[in-house]
DNA sequence: TGATGATCATTG
DNA sequence: CAATGATCATCA
């Protein structure tokens, strides 16, 4: 191999990240000749999945990191023409069913986010999405502090839901953490009730609240004049 | 007008 | 169904 060995991998991926700066959606779509939806309704995942593609993501839906080696997660998220987040941010389904024992630092959505790749798409959403334009990209790692926000948050969804009461968490509850539903039309999934009966109920995802990203961005914004 | 619940495509 | 990728759209 010839390649200099100033840069790791990882600064690798992210100058590769960092180089699909301005490009819209659509010239990015052009350049590995993906042809564009008429919309995202019916293809909401194009736009992460596109740039997985250019960065090199190959494999679909497998339980590892986007970047298996390097352990990073890569993850777009749509931000308006002032930066601040336009959705909260999935990350993955919470665990309803055997789940006793679990602790945060061995849950999954703990790995998952050891490391994540953030790929700001800049636009609002009224305008067409293929004029989207790649933000400043960053690598983002919890702090102490966010981790421990996290850490609190999804101990608190835990204990309602090892207690059989999933179905009492609100949306508004967790301040970094929300626990949305997510799936489709009829879709039901074990858990555990109030009485410890195996019962169905809508599977819960984890996602990252609006204003937490946003100060996820916010950070990574002023660390590059630091 | 923002948030919550609903939804889309695809794959193993 | 659960996992990958998320955004839509209705309603308070």
């Amino acid at each position: 191999m010839t390649h200099c060995n100033i840069f790791s991998e990882e600064d690798t991926l992210l100058i590769n990240a960092q180089g699909l700066h301005g490009y819209s959606i659509k010239e990015l779509a052009y350049s590995i000749s993906k042809p564009l939806p008429v919309c995202l309704k019916n293809n909401k995942g194009f736009i992460g999945i596109l740039i997985e593609s250019l960065l090199g993501v190959i494999t679909n839906n497998r339980i590892s990191p986007d970047f298996c080696e390097l352990n990073i997660e890569l993850k777009t998220i749509p931000i308006c023409s002032e930066g601040y987040p336009l959705e909260n941010t999935f990350i993955c389904y919470v665990p309803l069913f055997k789940n006793i024992g679990l602790t945060w630092e061995s849950s999954y959505i703990y790995k998952k986010i050891r490391k994540i790749l953030w790929i700001p798409i800049q636009g609002s959403r009224n305008s067409e999405f293929f004029n989207k334009k790649v933000g400043h990209a960053f690598i983002w790692s919890p702090s102490i502090l966010e981790d421990n926000y996290l850490k609190k948050d999804w101990e608190e969804f835990m204990d309602y839901i090892i207690l059989g009461k999933v179905n009492k968490i609100k949306s508004q509850y967790g301040s970094v953490l929300q626990v949305k539903k997510k799936s489709k039309r009829n879709v039901l999934t074990k858990y555990i009730n109030e009485y410890g009966k195996i019962s169905l109920t809508v599977p819960r995802a984890f996602y990252f609240r609006k204003k937490f990203t946003y100060s996820l961005l916010k950070n990574a914004f002023y660390k590059k004049f630091l």
